[in-house]
RNA sequence: GGACCGUUAGCUCAGUUGGCUAGAGCGCUCGCCUCACACGCGAGAGGUCACUGGUUCAAGUCCAGUACGGUCCA
């Protein structure tokens, strides 16, 4: 026992009459925090640490149920390793970098960002913060960048503190002085260093290309961002002319992109088409020559069989225009909007006007717009035919996904490569998938990528791409050359910041330079947690005893967005998965078996949860969710959960008040357990400590607590039952037997338990022992099996069913379990008889029974009278 | 359309490499203030293991297929 063990509680407090679980949670919060129970030893060796990536939530309001669920998976593997003997690295971050931190301190503040104002230094936050009514009357407030990274600072600093006060009472074992956000200067600089270094070894490039764009926040999003939904829509059948003066029609969704059209393309087996391909046609309204082509992605089932391909549509039209080698006639601006300017390509005077008609109008009144045109020159068809198909959003987005051409950045992600793909499905199967079959969504994601990671964003609040652009005596930037800044310099803003070899009045002027005006996408800083947590960026020493990390959690959903984008740093920087287990949570679901999420509005708030049942109660519930299972929010789970704490307080003061030996209550003398049942219950309890050990092992804290809970009730049903009179009153040596086997089994459950309910398990503990449980060794099924000798599991089968047999009559006869028997007979099996026979004193005793008579026969039954009853 | 997961008591779920009469908790019914606990204790009712075939001495468990639900990706 180290220092820190024998310090973590006060030696042993008197046990209250009356135990209670109000208040736990304050008292041992504090306790360890005093001590610093789960404080990490950074002399230990790498083989000695187990060390976690905990996922950094996101700050952008509150944690909600399936935090508090999926974050107390991982705190009972890591007090379980802890016992194990491993010295636990279990940091925690915080992810404050990003869109919903904008988006919340733009509705908290009442403030809009706008980079074309001067920082103001005597800025200060608005008067009626917090108050929607009173920012919805004044209208927002548009501010500078640097003021409003000011105000995410603030905000999330203060959303900060609340989660962590959260999670200390909810008992999360984080060691607290390790801690980071993924906007702080550590952070940054490392976000920006592990830029630096792909964009010096080619994994990171920038492209002039057609991406997602989401016209409300202006930003281009990553494929990991998509998300379809279905949504209304219809067919409009369209007119095109060919040389020869006959029409083809073709089917649309987007009829407002006829205008951007650039081929029309079929399948190439399509008998139908066959003949034109090659051929060119006119479009309606603009008339503009556009070829007819073939090619696989076409499907014939699909309304015409032919299409129009648009620059573009969807993500199919830019697969087209890139493998058919197409020009680019976008129309669509960076706020969804038909551009002021007609394509070139448009020349004919109809064209020109039915144009100006489009300029302007977003998207949606384009198509109505366009379909009056089409319909004034009679080339439509028929009425649209209503349908209902996937479109793209961006997850966090309300309006459909552009595709609009731009220039961006990316890093390297297997999309494009398919040795790096097949790379990166090989560091899969380095890592155990916790459930298994977890992995098959990892790997069919890798495989499904088309494109590599699009890491650029053009938004405020977090990392800046840390690079500058010369510009020429033109004022035009030349992209082909970044300049890149003194690592040694790191983090640095290139809005701010002077690009080596200039001077700051020379920013934005011919032949002088400006800053890269974008930020890097979130995931591209917390891809780097594990990087950040131990230390990757100047201590050499932490990293070399934490990384690769032991343990990843998180959500199943973000298996293809955090998981994999970490994998893909962690494989281009130092060549190895991050991580050796990957452990997968379920969601939490509402009683409807939808997920709990806030933005539907069926969360509960955690903090009450916790008030009201019991932070150990509510571990209990999140604990008996399996790996990967997604598990209904329960509250009746949690009153389970609160009845099992407060039977373990009473069990134990029970256990620990026989005889008046109490002074040596904290010691156990093994060699005096030599009574039957004492010897079985042990013997049994052995077997458990196998079974939750290995449950343990597998990363199945669920099956751990299930199986000592059973045991558990079972010890206090039948065997404290059983064993108590002999407790009390027996002679010397059964006595000590049954008063050393309850301490040891009770010893052994409290360590079992210890993961799932540290706060009444560490109540327990300081009543007879020193130091925190949760510093305690792992129970040890050898141990106890030697102190069970040859005791055999089954006499505590027989002893607790034969008691079970005497209860009944007293139930069925409506009376008290007081009641004395007069004489009982119980018949059973020769073999269980024998059994039975050496602990029958202990059932009599339970029982109250006088006289009981053995009966052998096939079954176990059994005859009873009882005292007669008072008048 | 592809991949994966699930379907066992009214509800929530266990059931490991096939092996006695399929289990637990909640809920329900009926009792009991018993020298730890009434925030407790005892007893009881309740199931065609989604369906169809197959393998086997033996299938909730293994295999094939079907249906329904869910998730991820097209």
């Amino acid at each position: 026992m180290n220092d820190r063990e024998s310090s973590a509680g006060p030696r042993r407090s008197a046990i209250p009459d009356k135990p209670t679980l109000e208040g736990l949670e304050g008292r041992w919060g504090t306790v360890w925090e005093e001590h610093g129970t789960y404080r990490f030893d950074r002399t230990r060796a790498r083989d000695e640490v187990f060390s976690i990536d905990t996922p950094p939530p996101t700050v952008s309001g509150s944690l909600h149920v399936g935090h508090v669920f999926s974050y107390t998976h991982t705190d009972t593997v890591a007090r379980y390793q802890r016992m194990r003997g491993s010295e636990v690295f279990y940091p925690m971050g915080w992810d404050d970098n990003g869109l919903p931190t904008e988006r919340r301190v733009q509705n908290y503040y009442g403030v809009r960002c706008d980079p074309s104002l001067p920082h103001d230094p005597t800025f200060e936050p608005p008067a009626d913060a917090g108050d929607p009514k009173s920012i919805k009357k004044r209208g927002d407030v548009n501010i500078s960048r640097r003021n409003f990274v000011d105000l995410c600072r603030r905000l999330t600093t203060e959303d900060e503190k609340a989660f962590e006060a959260l999670w200390r009472h909810l008992g999360l074992s984080v060691d607290w002085t390790q801690t980071y956000t993924t906007i702080d200067e550590r952070s940054r600089r490392l976000a920006q260093r592990a830029f630096l270094g792909n964009l010096a070894r080619g994994e990171a490039y920038q492209m002039e290309a057609p991406s997602l764009w989401d016209v409300t926040f202006r930003t281009a999003v990553a494929q990991a961002e998509l998300e379809d939904r279905d949504r209304p829509g219809a067919y409009y059948r369209l007119i095109f002319h060919a040389p020869d003066g006959s029409d083809v029609q073709i089917a649309t969704t987007r009829p407002e992109l006829l205008v951007s059209c650039v081929a029309l393309v079929a399948h190439p087996d399509d008998e139908r088409y066959r003949p034109m391909f090659g051929q060119f046609v006119t479009t309606p309204v603009f008339g503009v020559e556009v070829p007819v082509l073939a090619h696989e992605l076409a499907d014939p089932e699909k309304g015409t069989g032919i299409a129009m391909i648009c620059t573009f549509g969807d993500t199919t039209d830019v697969t087209w225009w890139r493998e058919l080698d197409l020009p680019v006639r976008a129309v669509i601006d960076r706020s969804g909007r038909f551009a002021q300017e007609a394509p070139a390509c448009i020349c004919t005077e109809t064209g020109l006007t039915a144009y100006r008609r489009l300029a302007g109008k977003t998207v949606f009144s384009a198509q109505e717009e366009m379909v009056t045109i089409l319909g004034e020159t009679g080339e439509v068809v028929g009425d649209p035919e209503p349908i209902t198909h996937p479109v793209k959003f961006f997850e966090k987005g309300d309006k459909p996904l552009e595709i609009v051409s731009s220039r961006q950045w990316y890093i390297t992600n297997g999309g494009r490569d398919l040795d790096l793909q097949a790379d990166l499905i090989a560091r899969g199967d380095e890592m155990t998938w916790h459930p298994p079959y977890m992995q098959a969504r990892y790997t069919n994601w890798v495989e499904g990528l088309n494109g590599d990671w699009l890491i650029s964003r053009q938004r405020f609040f977090g990392v800046p791409l840390p690079l500058w652009y010369a510009l020429d005596d033109t004022g035009e930037p030349v992209y082909d050359d970044p300049i890149t800044p003194d690592p040694a310099d790191l983090p640095i803003d290139p809005s701010s910041d002077t690009a080596p070899g200039y001077t700051e009045d020379q920013r934005g002027l011919p032949s002088g330079f400006i800053g890269d005006p974008d930020v890097m996408d979130t995931w591209a800083t917390s891809s780097l947690s594990p990087q950040i947590a131990c230390g990757w960026d100047g201590d050499d020493d932490l990293f070399a005893r934490t990384y690769p990390m032991d343990m990843r959690p998180q959500a199943h959903d973000i298996i293809r967005t955090w998981l994999f984008s970490t994998a893909v740093r962690s494989h281009l920087e130092e060549g190895v998965a991050p991580w050796r287990h990957c452990a997968l949570s379920g969601w939490v679901l509402d009683p409807d078996r939808k997920k709990m999420s806030k933005s539907k509005g069926n969360v509960v708030t955690p903090m009450g949860l916790l008030e009201q049942y019991g932070s150990d109660a509510v571990r209990y519930w999140a604990a008996s969710g399996r790996p990967g299972t997604d598990t209904a929010f329960d509250d009746g789970k949690m009153k389970i959960g609160r009845r099992l704490a407060i039977k373990i307080l009473n069990a134990s003061r029970f256990v620990l008040g026989f005889g008046d030996d109490s002074d040596q209550a904290g010691s156990i003398d093994t060699a005096t357990i030599t009574n039957p049942l004492d010897q079985a219950m042990l013997a049994r309890l052995a077997s458990l400590v196998n079974e939750a050990t290995s449950a343990f092992e597998g990363f199945d804290y669920a099956r751990s607590l299930e199986r000592t809970e059973t045991f558990f009730w079972s010890f206090t049903d039948d065997y404290v039952e059983l064993v108590k009179n002999r407790a009390y009153e027996g002679d010397e040596a059964g006595a000590a037997s049954a008063r050393n086997a309850l301490r040891m089994a009770l010893s052994t459950m409290l360590r079992l338990f210890a993961p799932i309910l540290p706060f009444v398990t560490e109540e327990v503990w300081s009543w007879w022992q020193d130091g925190s449980v949760h510093r305690q060794a792992w129970p040890s099924a050898d141990e106890i099996s030697s102190a069970a000798g040859a005791g055999d599991p089954k006499v505590a089968d027989v002893a607790a069913d034969a008691l079970a047999e005497l209860r009944r009559h007293k139930t069925n006869a409506k009376r008290s379990l007081v009641t004395p028997v007069v004489t009982a007979t119980i018949t059973d099996t020769p073999e269980r008889l024998s059994l039975l026979r050496p602990v029958l004193a202990d059932v009599a005793a339970a029982a109250r029974a006088k006289h009981i008579v053995l009966s052998e026969g096939d079954v176990l039954s059994s005859e009873v009278e009882l005292e007669e009853a008072p008048e």
